[in-house]
DNA sequence: ACTATATTTGCCAATATTTGTCAAGACAAA
DNA sequence: TTTGTCTTGACAAATATTGGCAAATATAGT
């Protein structure tokens, strides 16, 4: 159960060589935690995300896009009717 | 909070005069619930949606695709990033 | 192989959410 | 007022989610 997200996450983690412990500390959780989150096994808060785009540099925006697909990817996956379905909340959030 | 799916189901019952008692009856359900099905302060089990389309003689498909609409909707309403989200899924659907 | 450090995993208890049921309330028709 | 339909809110029971801990596993260096 990979996520987007999370990959990404660890992408720039490990790229920067942080450790899951600094990053824990900042977000004030257990490091298993961050370990679940960055393999998807555990979902991440907005509020956590804003602290992550921070300390990994990254585009606050870019991770909450992400994060959404992700959200977006659980709803649909395995739905005969997923296509159709986002045809029409795409349609109906244009109208805004 | 209104549904796409719950104003459909209430206007299938209404059209062809049956009461929230007669739809509770055969989902083994209070009519409490129905009410609030029809107007999205329920979910909606998959399973309870499959025999709606028979009770109401509808389109088995076309419940289950506003179904999926309402929860895409639910996750993205209000995120800024929506658009760009949507459009990832899709194009992530389509490689199938 | 041994040691040290980093990550993952399984399990637990606390908390939060969801569920169905029930009773009371609103509303219209007669 | 009485009757019938639908709505609302409160409640407890069942279920899900949460973070933390500790044990297990992996990884790297010597």
């Amino acid at each position: 159960m990979a996520t987007q997200l999370g990959d990404k996450i660890r992408e720039l983690r490990t790229k920067q060589n942080l450790l899951l412990r600094q990053v824990a500390s900042k977000l004030e959780v257990d490091t298993s935690i961050i370990s679940k989150m960055e393999r998807g096994e555990r979902p991440i808060k907005n509020e956590q995300l804003v602290i992550l785009a921070e300390i990994l540099k990254a585009d606050k925006e870019e991770l909450q896009t992400l994060w959404l697909a992700d959200q977006l990817y659980n709803v649909i996956e395995g739905h005969p009717m997923a296509d159709e379905a986002l045809k029409s909340v795409t349609k109906k959030i244009k109208k805004k």
